[in-house]
DNA sequence: GCCGGTCAGTTACATCCGCAACAATTAAAC
DNA sequence: GTTTAATTGTTGCGGATGTAACTGACCGGC
């Protein structure tokens, strides 16, 4: 029984996202000149309406410093802006600009496309299944 | 019709993909200060037996450089070692050392494991399938 | 009040990564 | 046979990342 390693999920999830992650990195790398993790900011902004940074680490499971820096190059970007709350000087609420909301808008057409052109090699109901099992095996990682 | 970011695949990919990788790298970081380049130059060598960097880069798809440095690191591990080849003075044959090979059965034992665990949450045939999509999704995005 | 603990976010430093340029070797053109 | 192109792999350098230490701000016990 030799193991295979191009058959252990690991490294299969690994490969599968890279190749994903890099094709789709092209649409907002080109165009507007963003980092993966600014993406992912700039998208947790736009689906879920103003938040903290604190608050997209928890829900993405990306580093602090990581969100830090996206933060200030889309603050750079003029694509958000931030405001201290009044009641705890430490926090800030991040929201994003007109011009943020529509790079978004923008993004979010060519994120759609994209999930279309990717899945058109599966059926309706593969996604939907690939998709349940992808969560639960985050959560059975994590 | 609002985008769902939590559903966007190359998202829950990406998502699913680190928090997998991050959790499996505790058994070869913390064991042999291994990174996960180094871990996959070692498998594919465990795997396939002796090869070409410039192979393993075309198997994984990984970059020259990161393969470059990766032996690199596995040869001061003394984990691998190179032999010029006589008809082509470029190639280089990677293999592993008796070390390298005592190292290799160690995280091929623990890599097994590590998948029963992850994958008891799914079914067997949840899991063929899972492998097939990800496999035709890289196939698609490369 | 005041001091230790905690929390949000940033900075410092060391490491890792990717692109481009490079050296060395072989193959091809003619 | 010499020049040019292609290839195997390495290195320099700027940029990105993670760990740990830090700042500033709130909260608790006392």
């Amino acid at each position: 029984m030799s193991f295979v390693l191009p058959q252990f999920l690991p490294y299969l999830l690994n490969q599968a996202a890279e190749a994903v992650s890099r094709d789709f990195q092209g649409y907002y790398r080109d165009r507007y000149g963003m980092l993966r993790t600014e993406w992912r900011v700039l998208f947790h902004l736009g689906c879920y309406g103003e938040m903290t940074a604190g608050r997209i680490c928890g829900l993405a499971s990306i580093h602090k410093t990581k969100v830090s820096r996206a933060v200030r190059a889309l603050e750079v970007k003029r694509y958000l802006r931030r405001t201290t709350s009044a009641q705890d000087r430490r926090v800030e609420t991040l929201s994003l600009t007109t011009s943020g909301h529509r790079v978004f808008r923008d993004l979010q057409a060519a994120a759609e496309q994209y999930e279309r052109d990717i899945t058109s090699v599966l059926s309706p109901g593969e996604v939907s299944s690939l998709r349940a099992m992808l969560v639960k095996l985050e959560k059975s990682a994590g």
